[in-house]
DNA sequence: CGTGGAATTGAAGCCCTTCAATACCTGTGG
DNA sequence: CCACAGGTATTGAAGGGCTTCAATTCCACG
């Protein structure tokens, strides 16, 4: 199913002709990236918005000197910046992390799509919200987790999303990031990431192995990151 | 002038219209609140949206531990957690820092107020977008940059809004932050929020005395944060 | 089987924390 | 008008979490 009615049926009950929508979206000319290939620069004015059928990517914003944060994963049914082309520059950088298929979708598609479909309209709204505190939660772990804490976090999220969009497998889940990319992400330096990991390991938190995450205990790994989902607004699902 | 219009005015042209409709908004009934107090707590429900006509609130969010992280200012001519009553419950709190005085907005209202006005719902999606940037920027300040460059980073941001908004004087604007505040926000202890602004101090950079900041020269506060504008997308002003 | 990126590990050191003590400041009541 | 009180700011000393840098191992892929 399309990764992106998928995610919105956590929040909302769509019709079906809401689904053919999606359905119609999803089915637009298909544009393909290479794993670690910029998508879009910083600076570039905003054409598009893309809506992510498959791989992983991420938002990223650097520093004159080179330091670079990513600030945020997009993963197969996201919705890269809605509304966005009515800023005139980008102000940061989207790149493929793995293979990365995806779909433009301009204003005035996007407008006429929804146009009788306000459940579809909420969803985007829902998405847009969710998002938005996505980033709020990243900037609670930078400041006040430690490194230990913040990395748990970060796993227990991703994982989470994943599921949302049926990408994960029981306990598991693809895991396409690089120590490099991780510690891109979460502020500390990747020799202290790899010990981090290892930490996490030797714990039995965690099975990262070939590119594959195990989570054998959610809970256990939630209470190391005081995770608690609700920023992710799933409560259709946990209602 | 009305803050919301003031500030919108550096995004584009406002009619004078638009200009009518804001000031019909920011004449719904005040609400007042004392220093100090919160004004939304997490895990309410959200019924509105606020717009600040005057005082300076944040977002915060807790770890259960206690630890706090402010995650966002929001000053006079800032419209909060625009429609955010999509959702359940609130994952942050909303509190104020001086007296704040504020305008409840449903969206039944807003919309109403925008349907006949489409560069006025533009303006609000810009502001949206500007809000989340902000947020990333954030995400990179805590992530990349060292406590140094952070706190530059910070008052250079509050300074440059507030002076959107029409509220520094010169090279001056009001500063009623307390290091405890700032600690909070930027990530470090209060110890060394403290040693970092004698630093500024020391250096010439800035000048922070009976809640007043003074930025002597600003090119050069900027310099030392790594701050760049674009993120504000204040586009028209700066064209 | 060789090659280059990715992961791992060690040692030294710094940035920032913690904790505690002291100074300051602003408003309030005597 | 002063003294007091409580929050706020300042400072010092000791320590720890994380960085830096370099060396080494691992591993996927051509």
């Amino acid at each position: 199913m399309n990764p992106l009615a998928r995610k919105l049926e956590h929040f909302t009950r769509l019709t079906a002709a809401d689904k053919a929508v999606l359905d119609d979206l999803a089915a637009l000319p298909h544009r393909t990236y290479a794993p670690h290939t910029d998508i879009v620069r910083e600076g570039e004015p905003p054409r598009v918005m893309r809506l992510i059928l498959s791989g992983w990517a991420c938002h990223y914003k650097m520093l004159e000197d080179g330091r670079r944060q990513i600030v945020g994963f997009v993963l197969p049914g996201d919705l890269c910046d809605l509304n966005v082309p009515i800023l005139r520059a980008m102000d940061h950088a989207l790149a493929a992390i793995t293979a990365v298929s995806l779909v433009e979708v301009s204003t005035d598609t996007l407008g006429a799509m929804t146009l009788n479909h306000p459940r579809l309209l909420r969803g985007l709204w829902w998405e847009t919200l969710v998002r938005e505190e996505i980033l709020r939660e990243w900037t609670l772990n930078l400041g006040q987790r430690d490194s230990l804490e913040r990395t748990a976090h970060l796993l227990c999220e991703l994982f989470v999303r994943l599921e949302c969009v049926g990408l994960a497998d029981g306990p598991k889940c693809p895991w396409p990031l690089t120590q490099t990319e991780l510690a891109d992400t979460l502020g500390i330096s990747t020799a202290h990431t790899n010990r981090v990991l290892q930490e996490l390991r030797t714990r039995g938190l965690i099975i990262l192995r070939n590119r594959t995450l195990t989570i054998p205990d959610l809970k256990a790994l939630q209470r190391v990151a005081l995770f608690n989902p609700n920023y992710l607004h799933l409560e259709r699902e946990v209602a």
